[in-house]
Order: structure tokens, then C-alpha cells, then sequence
DNA sequence: CAGGAGTATCTTGCACCGCAAGGTAATGAG
DNA sequence: CTCATTACCTTGCGGTGCAAGATACTCCTG
């Protein structure tokens, strides 16, 4: 077994991640304030199980220099390191908002791309 | 003149377009053989029209480099520098193959991870 | 008390890649 | 020759995901 350093395909996955990963923290911290260890779960939950920590953590640490998220501290329920809550402030909001839109435009535009020059499709209409 | 370079929105489209946009590059010669120029063009179409050539020619050339594209050189029937076309290989084909999948099941992924929080929704099923 | 396990956060350094900017070359018109 | 157009290529910068490792708090066991 070679020791791969991050192989190909998972390669790809991180750079898939890069434009939309702070969006989707945003995202799950307006839905209600998490904490970065539940948010690791959580992008797991929604398909994204290859994001780890040393991804979220300076991330979010970013979103709070930029203005975009505020913490607070609470004690762990489970025993552990208190946890850190963090919360989107009205600046994280809008870019939240922002993003969602500049997500499904982008969205948009790759699927048509990719969907160029496949072997079986009726390409329908375009003109609505 | 604030010489702004790249503003806070079109960086956030530079760094989407990382880890899908040799799978555009790969769909769009696998429909024809295109050269560099064109492709530039098959992409605004799409909607990708900040794409530029600063970041395909050396994409295009490390997928040359990689094996996943060969070229061919024809002169420019419109005057002008001869053209260099491109078109996958057989391992470039299998890698837009996976990359479509790939960029399928991220995409599913994003659009929950982004569904989350938001202000005014349905949330049509989601196990009653 | 000491030690270990589980929980949780934070930091460093690397590697990847899009892109602005600038350069080269071929062709045809004036 | 000079200029315009078409087309290709290279350099250097900058942002960022991630592996790896360090730190710290709490509880349990002996």
C-alpha cells in the first residue's frame, strides 16, 4: 500500500469545497448557533464527511475577524473543553444571503457546461 | 482610481470554479476538438464568463502533461497564430466520467448543507 | 493524588490552482 | 514597414483546505 498523501479523488473534494465552505458554515449557524466540533457532524450528515477540523476551525476564526460571526462561551454538558458557540452577526447574514445566490448561479453554469458533449441527450430546448 | 484587484465577489467565483473547471474543459473538447481561444468563449456561453486565459492555457497544459488531453496543430483559417486543438484521451474521458458523479453528490451535498437556516422555507418532506 | 480517556479548540506549514499582467508569434491590410 | 487581429504561453501573487500536532478541560478509575 503506498502511503498516499491525499490521493486524486479526494483531492478533488477539497478543491470542490473552496467558495462554498464558509457559506455552508453561515448556513448551519443561522439555523441556530453550533459550536465547531457539532459542525464537523453536521456537514457529515449533510454529505460532506470529508471535512475535518483543521478546515473549520481557522475558518470560522476567520469569519469572526471578518465581522461576519460572533461567539460565546459555554460550559461542555458532556464533560470536555467548554465549548464555543458561534452565530452569524447581520454582516454574515447578508453574505450568507449573497452566497446562497451566487451558489445556484454557479450551479447553474456547470451544469451546463458539464453537460456538453455527453454520448446520449435530447438537449431540449433552450428558448423556453 | 482604487485599483481594486479582484473584489471580494469575483473571488469568490475564482475560488468555486476550483476542482470543476477541468471538468468543464474536459466536457467541452470531448464534444469537439476546440483550441484555447474558443474554449474561452464555450464558457461565457455557459455562464463562466469570468473565465479567462491566464487559467486555461496552463490548465490545458498540465492535462496535456497528466494524459488526459492530446493536441493537434492547424493553421487559423481567419488569420492569425495556428491553432492548437485539444481532445481527451481515454483516461481523459473516465476522469470527466467520475468527475460528473463527483460533482453530482457535491452538489446534492451543498444544496442541503445551504438549506439550512433559511429564513422562509417549506422544507417540503424531510421525514414528516 | 495520578493517570487515562473523551471532548473540544487552536496553530503551523504545505500544496494547490485561478488569475491579472505581460509577452510571443503568425497572418493580412494599409 | 507598421498596425490590428487572432491565438498561445509564462510568471508571480494570493486565498484557502487540510494533515498533523499541541493544548486544555472534565470525568472516571484506582
Amino acid at each position: 500500500m503506498g502511503k498516499e498523501p491525499t490521493g486524486p479523488r479526494e483531492q478533488r473534494h477539497s478543491q470542490l469545497l473552496r467558495g462554498v465552505l464558509d457559506l455552508c458554515l453561515l448556513a448551519l449557524i443561522a439555523e441556530r448557533p453550533r459550536f465547531g466540533y457539532e459542525i464537523v457532524e453536521a456537514l457529515g450528515e449533510s454529505g460532506l464527511e470529508l471535512v475535518s477540523e483543521g478546515s473549520i476551525y481557522p475558518l470560522l476564526a476567520r469569519m469572526e475577524r471578518n465581522g461576519l460571526a460572533d461567539t460565546y462561551r459555554a460550559p461542555s454538558p458532556s464533560g470536555g473543553a467548554p465549548r464555543k458557540y458561534y452565530r452569524p452577526t447581520e454582516a454574515g447574514l447578508a453574505e450568507l444571503e449573497a452566497g446562497r445566490t451566487a451558489w445556484l448561479v454557479f450551479r447553474g453554469a456547470v451544469d451546463q457546461a458539464l453537460s456538453a458533449g455527453t454520448p446520449k441527450e435530447d438537449t431540449p430546448e433552450e428558448g423556453r
